[in-house]
Formats: structure tokens, C-alpha cells, sequence
DNA sequence: CTGTTAGCGCTTTCAA
DNA sequence: TTGAAAGCGCTAACAG
């Protein structure tokens, strides 16, 4: 047979042969992994530097049996999940650390439920690893440990980067009390997504520590459901004086509604959002929120996945404070 | 030797044995490529079902010679680039179609001077394709033709995939003279991008079918930018009632200056952008801009690379009216 | 420390 | 239409 294509690159052949070495010798100078002379690491390079030698990474993936690429599967009842700017922000980043290791990331959807799918990345043998977001505690295929991490969902085993949510909403809520605000209402995350968890938490605990009782609302992180919301809100406890959304997006509905309804914020009720998009900054009362790392979380993600090691690793969440609250 | 990893997944000869016909039959009949009886591809599909079997893309890209990843490659002066939200929006749409492919995509930041960047690009065999934006008219490495396509840049007989910029700014120009302003200034993009030229062209068309002096000062896509050049045109064109910017970003920097002067938008001076960023939406008055298909527009560059055909595709570029002008 | 060699799993040529 | 076999380019076990 021949090959299909012959653009008359050199080979690790070619340079083992002007080095005078054999392929196993140049391949371990090369790859720097298994003992090799100095001198013959000398030659070896040298040659393959005269030669303008470039390893076929698929070739070394076949022999290594490592993968090519890094998926990022969001695990979200929307399948517009793929359109979120944060979802966006993460795959660059991670499409920028899978270019240094000569990796490509591919993206994709998994339905609430996605024991399925998940076993069908696992099969996958093209996939080096797989950063898993909006998961559950749910444990994760067999086949897939030591090449996967999850963003938020704490799974026994699997490595997990994530943001202190708790300790940004809790700062938020805290503010809130400090500023004198006593019946501070919350806009929780969808009840499906297991990250959702930890702020709420953060939040019950502000309020049970100063004595007040909590106020919760349920959210999907939607703008709509923001409106919604606020709506509720305002039905059950008309004397509220403060309310945290989990989402700027929830934020942003809340506030369009208030602003509907002739509240003033932060006046009347003190508003406060989380994640700090673009328009948290431009909108009127400007929004005081809790800005992320996102993709430093997704890039340390990608990195804990590719390794192998189950480390957690967990970046700030900052609160900004602005005009509504 | 032994293999690096058995997860003892069947392979193709495990199919090919179950179904009683060879490897080379077995192949032909699942890649649907090369003559097969209709007897010999029914068990042979029925095979690969019961037992489960997934190609290996590692493999099999290893044997066509295809490589594994489409390259992102964005041309720019500015290393921040990457971080960029079109970027971000960009990747995730081409990270979603290399999903179905079993491709994966990385992103990469070129100089402006990037001749050596594009050598290496395609001397990588791990690359399947590239799609390039930001790039200039010059021809691309030989090595690259038939796996290459730009965003924006038109090179002899490579992919494109744009945007209709000129009749977009040509329309807010258009719409401009049509609500009576008849001193209009434009800020230009870079000069190093190609892809700026059209849209200067098209204000310059229009102005001169108007019967009307140009009044152009240079940009760079940045709002600090816009308020440089917002501040240049106040200067030296004290009378000018129309500013037409070719990026929001660099109108809210010019909407910013004027805000801070006094100068009532669109009262004073009627005032347009460019891409519909979120933000066009939110600021006061509402920026007028034109928006455009971003991810389709990536996501046709990346097939038209990886189809290997030199074909065009344009989109259209959809003026936005609000409240600036 | 080095060379020989057997694969990694699939595609494709070539002869039948 | 089919099967045998030769790679694709590199890694890693094993013997030296």
C-alpha cells in the first residue's frame, strides 16, 4: 500500500538516522521521558533542529492512547446553554491552554439527564479529557475517571474547579445586613442544578445568624424568571427592602420589573446581582454584583482533567459594589 | 511490546470477525466508502451493533492523514485578542460543529507579522484545518491551500466567509443622509486589517454620491479610541452632525466624549456603531448599530477549511435602529 | 544507556 | 466484491 499523503515531512526515522541513533534513543531525546546520553540527546536534537523535524501528534496519541481532544459538555435543561457568553468566555480559554499542548475542544449539550451520553464520551476514544459543567453529585462513569473534572458539582473522586459562590453571596447578604437592610429576599438557581446549592445555603445562613427570617423565591437564572420573581416577591412580602438574585441576568429582571412597578432601587429595595456581565456595569442603578475568574476556573479545570489528579481547586468570587445596593 | 491501555474496547477486527468477513470489508462497510455487498455491510453493521463497537478517531485519523483540529487563528495587534467577546463567541460555534465531527478546536493569537506563525501552522499534522481571521491580502504557505479559510480577508483561492460590511455601513450612512445629516464623519478601523477597508469604502461611496466631503479619522476597534477620535472630529470639524463608528465598542467611547462635552445624541450629533454588541442595547440613548450572524459566520468558515472548497459565503450585516440615530 | 521490534487501530492498495 | 498485507509515525517493552 502507500500513504496518503506524502508532503515529504521528516520522521522521527530520518532524524534517528542523521543523528546515527536508533528511532527508540531519538524518540525518548525527544520526548525527554526515559534515559538517554547527553551526548545523544546533543545529536538527536541537533538533528532534528538541521532536519525542521515536527512529531506527528497523532501518531503519538495512537501509540500513547491518549486522545486528541478536550470536550466540554454543559450539562442544562436550555439547549440554547450553548449561546451563554459564559459558556463562551470558558471555551476559549480552554481553547487557548488545549493550544500549548497541541489539543483541540469540541462543545456540547448533555440533557438533564445524560447517564447515556456521558458513557458515550467515555467511549470515545478521541477524548483526552472531559470538563463537565452543571453536573450533579452524581457519580461519573467509571471509564472516564482520571481524564475528567467537573466546574461546580463536587463529585467524590473527580476533580472540581470552582468559584467560592457561598462566600460571594454571603458577602453580598452581608452587605446588605450592614447597610441596614432587614428583609432581604433571595432569587434561587434552578433546583436541578447541584452548584445552586451553595449560595442559597450561604444565604439561609447570613439570615439565621442575624435572627431574620429567609425569604426564597425560586429561579432558573433567566431574566424572565428574574421578572417573575420579583413579582412574587413583592405579592408575599410587600415590605421587602432587599433582594439577592444568584444570576445578574435574574438581577436584571428584577430590576426591570421594580422599575416597572416605580420602586427605586436601591431607595425603596436593594438589589444585588452575581457573575458581573458587561451590562451589570451599564444598566441604571448600576448593578453591585460578584465578579468570577471564569476563565482561569475553566482553564484549571481543563489543566485537573488533563493531569489525572483530583485536586480541587477554587478561585474567589469578589464582590463589586456599585449603585443598587 | 504491549499496548499502552486496554480497556478492551472491540476494535475492528472483533467486528470484522463476528460479521465473518475481513477488516478490509468491515471498513468499507462502516466509512460507507469502497464497493460492498449489501449482504456483507448488513452483518457487518449488525455486528458493530451488538458488540457495541466505536471507531477510533485517533486511528483512523492517523491513517487517512487528516489531523484532529481546526486552529482558530486570530491576526491582531493586540494580545488581548483572545479575550475578546466575538472571539469567544467565534470558538464556542466552531467548537460546536468540530463536536459532531469528532474534531476538536484551539485557539491561538498570530502577530501582526505572522508569516512563521502560519509556516508552523501548517507544518503541524495534528491540524486539520484552520480558519484565520484578522489576516491581511498576502498569499498563505502553499502547505496550507485546501485546509485553510479566513474570516473577513479575501485571498486568491482560499475559503471566505464575511460579513456584508460595506452594504451594512453603507446603510447606517445611508439612513444617516436619508433622516437629514449631511456632515458625517466616520472612525475607521486599523490600518493593518484588511477586512477595515470595505466599510471605509462604502461611507466613502456614499458620501461622494451625496455629493459630500468625507471627513475620516483613524481607530482602532477600542472605546478609548472612540473618544480620541470623538474629541479629533469635534476639533477639527466643530459643525459635524453625524459620527458613523465601525465597532459599538469604539461608538461608546465616541458617545462617552460626547456625553461628558454635552453634546445631546442624537439631538446635536446622530451616532452609529457597529456588531450590536449587549451593551448597543442597554447604554442611553440606545446605540443604532447593524448586527451580525457571528457564529455562522465562523461556523461556515470552519466547514468551508475543512471541506477543502475555495467557496465564499457572505452574510448579511442587519442595521439595528434605536435611539442614537 | 541503547537498539530491536511489536504493536496502537484503521485505511487502502493490489491481486484475486 | 473481497481478503491479505503494508503501512500511517510514534512509543514502549524487553534484551542487551
Amino acid at each position: 500500500m502507500t500513504s496518503p499523503q506524502r508532503p515529504d515531512r521528516p520522521g522521527l526515522t530520518d532524524v534517528a538516522r542523521r543523528a546515527g541513533v536508533s528511532v527508540a534513543t531519538a524518540s525518548r531525546a525527544l520526548s525527554g521521558a526515559g534515559p538517554v546520553s547527553a551526548a545523544a540527546r546533543r545529536e538527536v536534537l541537533a538533528a532534528a533542529g538541521e532536519l525542521g523535524y515536527r512529531p506527528h501528534p497523532v501518531a503519538r496519541s495512537l501509540a500513547r492512547g491518549g486522545g486528541t481532544r478536550i470536550v466540554l459538555a454543559f450539562r442544562d435543561a436550555r439547549a440554547s446553554i450553548l449561546e451563554d457568553p459564559f459558556v463562551a468566555r470558558a471555551t476559549a480559554a480552554v481553547a487557548t491552554v488545549a493550544d500549548t499542548c497541541g489539543l483541540g475542544v469540541s462543545l456540547r449539550r448533555l440533557p438533564l439527564d445524560g447517564r447515556a451520553a456521558l458513557d458515550e464520551l467515555a467511549a470515545d476514544r478521541g477524548v483526552a479529557a472531559v470538563v463537565l459543567a452543571g453536573h450533579d453529585r452524581s457519580a461519573l462513569p467509571a471509564a472516564l475517571h482520571g481524564r475528567v473534572a467537573t466546574i461546580g458539582a463536587a463529585v467524590p473522586g473527580v476533580a472540581r474547579a470552582d468559584v467560592d459562590s457561598a462566600a460571594g453571596v454571603g458577602a453580598l447578604a452581608g452587605h446588605l445586613y450592614a447597610t441596614g437592610r432587614r428583609r432581604i429576599a433571595l432569587v434561587r438557581g434552578p433546583r436541578w442544578l447541584a452548584a445552586a446549592r451553595a449560595p442559597l445555603d450561604a444565604y439561609v445562613s447570613v439570615m439565621r445568624a442575624a435572627g431574620l427570617p429567609a425569604r426564597i423565591v425560586p429561579g432558573d437564572f433567566t431574566a424572565r424568571r428574574g421578572r417573575a420573581a420579583a413579582s412574587e416577591i413583592l405579592r408575599r412580602w410587600p415590605d421587602t427592602d432587599a433582594i439577592v438574585a444568584v444570576t445578574d441576568a435574574t438581577a436584571l429582571g428584577v430590576l426591570q420589573f421594580l422599575a416597572a412597578r416605580g420602586v427605586r432601587v436601591p431607595a425603596d429595595i436593594a438589589l444585588t446581582g452575581f457573575d458581573d456581565i458587561p451590562l451589570a456595569a451599564a444598566v441604571c442603578p448600576a448593578l453591585s454584583t460578584a465578579t468570577h475568574p471564569v476563565e482561569e476556573v475553566a482553564a484549571a479545570a481543563a489543566r485537573a482533567a488533563l493531569s489525572g489528579r483530583a485536586d480541587d481547586s477554587v478561585f474567589p468570587s469578589r464582590p463589586v459594589l456599585r449603585e443598587s445596593a
